[in-house]
DNA sequence: GTCGGAAGAA
DNA sequence: TTCTTCCGAC
């Protein structure tokens, strides 16, 4: 598949997604990005650090700091201008079962990200023994494995786990 | 605010 | 299949 690194932050790490995450609605036969996606690429962004980032303590929980403004945004890219908080919560919720997000029970406008289960439902082929065939629909997580002391401004790292390429 | 069922869009 | 829309329950 075509990859393409949408969202590079180097050296603080960053996110890749495969292209198919970004191709237009109207390519025929191609995918709309994803809400998880979506939110990813934000919370990769200084820019909207003050909309939606990641919280510190635990492992990849991040806070909604201005719900109103995620789902305009989030609207826009999905050209839904009615989207609200409301709606792009249920659609959150929906990935609870599927475990690609749980809520962090107490804590307002607070999710948090199960990397290890993305990797799984992102590498379908992973641990299927070898069939020759490629890792359709996979996508990569990188990001620089030693945290550098005193050489940032002091805000929450996005706290990815160290992950090979394909 | 949060949850999850139900129906519908694409 | 992934949301979008709507909504009653807690």
């Amino acid at each position: 598949p075509e990859w393409r690194a949408h969202s590079v932050e180097s050296p603080h790490g960053g996110v890749a997604f495969p292209d198919w995450a970004y191709k237009a609605e109207s390519s025929p036969g191609s995918r709309q990005i994803q809400l998880w996606h979506f939110i990813l690429e934000l919370l990769q962004k200084e820019e909207f650090r003050h909309v939606i980032a990641w919280q510190q303590g635990e492992y990849g929980e991040f806070v909604i700091k201005d719900p109103d403004e995620v789902a305009r945004l989030w609207g826009r890219r999905k050209c839904k201008p009615q989207m609200n908080y409301d709606k792009l919560s249920r659609a959150l919720r929906y990935y609870y079962s599927k475990r690609i997000l749980h809520k962090t029970k107490g804590k307002r406008f607070t999710y948090q990200f199960n990397f290890g289960r993305l990797i799984v439902v992102s590498y379908p082929l992973w641990g299927v023994r070898g069939t020759g065939s490629h890792c359709q629909g996979a996508w990569v997580l990188f990001r620089e494995p030693t945290p550098r002391t005193g050489s940032h401004t002091g805000d929450p790292v996005c706290p990815l786990p160290y992950l090979p390429l394909l």
